[in-house]
DNA sequence: GCTTTGAAAAGCCTGATCACGAATGATCA
């Protein structure tokens, strides 16, 4: 994805939240805050249009296109940079604490000088806030709890951001000269949800190259450490990144090793230990004689511990060595198995792109069939109706199989009630070719009701996926609480399928409730639950997660051929 | 500040929930 476009939205964001906090005009804010989602959101990208042009994007006019053409141009906005004077970036910085909005920010800084997420928490166990007005007990205690969530989180950086630093570096360091291999490895590797720091790994014969060339990319921001096997950066963005260089002969068993997790490498240790070996990041070596008996590709140190080669999702020893000894690994689903998204948004809600543009996109990543799932009238914002949704039925009928013989199915994306029950009649519901059903409100009713409510959902014919099961935004929000083996029981008995949401804040459900969902044999269907054209690669994500979380291409729906998805759609359990 | 409607001005992502403090404003989906 073209990082300009990133850019931009990032600090059309930035801008938005700053004209928040300074009060004025809500509905200015809100107008940088679309046309922050419209550039994000924009498959081309931008560093190459003027103003002019710029003005065709959706929520895009004279002013704001002026702003972001100077941005291209100079690499500044000065409007941003007036603002970043008047209010410091900690104060900013306190509006993600969820509960701590933009006016309550502002109160804090003017009244109480603070301007970071530390001197707040200082502050609120000092008791300094009891005298601010607005600033009850219980707002001191959501607080003090906003900041842990996000202080669990905050050391951590969400996957797809890891994955574009990473192949930053991995691209620079390919091409300096004596480079045989570069890799990232690491928890990146192993496609975690989030990611601590980043392990890169070289393989040639001299070291130095490569610790000045790290040292000196324009994302390096800080030095920690530097030697001749290792070096420690951190990037501006304060990701730490680990540099490892090791002779070309160690590749596969630095790969390895730096891959992790260190459960699944104390176990292949352990195995190495009992067969005469002894395994290290530079090979397997023969305990008496001390030679090394395999070093040079991760295949080849596997067969020596008498393994096959793991996939790195797997290495988290959660059964998959004694899987490999015995029954075998899964065959786990890819990307290429996935014939169609089943959970997507046009601009008829909260979407960016009509549906013409959606459809044309999902045909270019060459899917057999796609659903369209706008949100529905309980959602009340979205001011869903029937008419209005009839009449994308109508046109989505005329499109279908018209791009490359891509099959069309019609779809909602359902609110699930604090009683379980959903928008719309039964008779009406009927007419969709498929029924994604989520929550969206409601989020703590206390884990029995919670419990019903989800089961009540799957009960329910006319529901076939349940979207982002916990809705947990990570680092945000934790899922909510139900008694999920009785859930994932529920889906299994009424062959209702759970999905594995791909937007990275979401990667919901997560590997370890998949894992335990698919053993009471519910099936999955990996969506992205996309917004915009980008949003459609986000599928990676998920494919990721569902890895993970051991699925093969048989429990997940969307991999199946059209015909055999629409009977399991019947939920007539014969799938 | 953008878009739409009608050519300058109105309307915009609404409505529930929560916390504070006694009717309202902030926050979030």
């Amino acid at each position: 994805m073209a990082r300009p476009n990133a850019e931009v939205e990032a600090l059309l964001r930035e801008y938005a939240d700053l004209v928040a906090i300074t009060g004025g005009d809500a509905f200015r804010a809100r107008a940088y805050e679309k046309a922050a989602r419209a550039i994000g959101g924009y498959p081309a990208d931008i560093s190459a249009l003027d103003a002019e042009e710029l003005r065709q994007i959706p929520n895009v006019g004279r002013s704001i296109a002026d702003k972001v053409a100077e941005y291209l141009r100079t690499g500044t906005m000065a409007v941003v940079e007036e603002r970043r004077a008047r209010i410091p970036a900690g104060v900013r910085e306190l509006i993600a604490i969820p509960t701590l909005g933009p006016k309550k920010a502002l109160r804090l800084y003017e009244d109480l000088h603070i301007s970071s997420v530390d001197q707040l928490a200082a502050a609120v166990e000092a008791d300094a806030l009891a005298d601010l007005k607005g600033f009850g007990e219980k707002t001191q205690d959501n607080i003090r709890h906003g900041i842990e969530l996000l202080r669990q989180a905050g050391a951590r950086v969400p996957l797809p951001r890891a994955l574009d630093t990473a192949e930053e570096i991995v691209g620079e360091l390919s091409a300096v000269p004596g480079c045989e291999r570069c890799a990232y490895a690491g928890s990146l590797r192993r496609m975690r949800e989030t990611v601590g720091d980043l392990d890169v790994l070289v393989a040639a014969g001299r070291s130095a190259p490569f610790m000045e060339a790290l040292c000196g990319l324009p994302a390096t921001a800080e030095v920690i450490a530097r030697g001749t096997k290792k070096t420690s950066v951190r990037t501006g963005e304060g990701l730490q990144v680990d540099l490892r260089v090791v002779p070309p002969r160690s590749w596969g068993a630095a790969l390895q090793y730096f891959t992790g997790s260190k459960g699944h490498n104390i176990r292949t240790r352990t195995l190495a230990v009992h067969r005469g070996l002894k395994l290290s990041e530079y090979g397997v070596f023969d305990t008496g004689s001390g030679e090394s008996v395999a070093s040079r590709t991760e295949e080849e140190v596997y067969a020596r511990l008498g393994l096959p080669w793991i996939p790195p999702v797997l290495r988290e020893d959660r059964g998959e060595i004694e899987a490999a000894l015995g029954e075998g690994l899964p065959e786990l689903v890819t990307e290429r198995d996935i014939r169609g998204d089943l959970h997507t948004h046009t601009d008829l809600t909260d979407g960016l792109a009509p549906l013409e543009v959606m459809v044309e996109a999902a045909a270019g990543r060459g899917y057999a069939y796609y659903a369209v799932t706008d949100h529905a009238p309980d959602l009340s914002m979205q001011r869903m109706t029937k008419e209005k949704v009839l009449a994308q039925r109508e046109r989505l009928r005329e499109l279908d199989g018209t791009r490359h013989g891509m099959r069309l199915l019609h779809g909602t994306e359902l609110n699930i009630g604090p009683d379980g029950e959903v928008d719309w009649p039964r008779e009406f519901l009927a007419g969709f070719d498929l029924c994604v059903a989520s929550l969206h409100s409601h989020f703590d009713l206390g884990r029995a009701a919670m419990t019903r409510r989800l089961v009540r959902a799957c009960e329910n014919p006319c529901v076939h996926l349940i979207g982002h099961p916990t809705t947990r935004l990570i680092g945000r929000r934790p899922g909510v609480d139900a008694d999920w083996d009785e859930v994932f029981a529920a889906c299994a008995r009424t062959g209702t399928a759970l999905e594995v949401n791909a937007q990275p804040d979401r990667l919901d459900l997560c590997d370890e409730d998949i894992l335990r969902a698919r053993a009471q044999g519910v099936k999955f269907a990996v969506n992205s639950d996309a917004h915009c054209v980008p949003h459609l690669a986000h599928l990676r994500f998920g494919v990721g997660t569902a890895q993970r979380g051991w699925l093969t291409g048989e429990d997940v729906v969307n991999t199946w051929p059209l015909a055999r998805l629409r009977r399991f759609l019947r939920k007539d359990g014969r799938g």
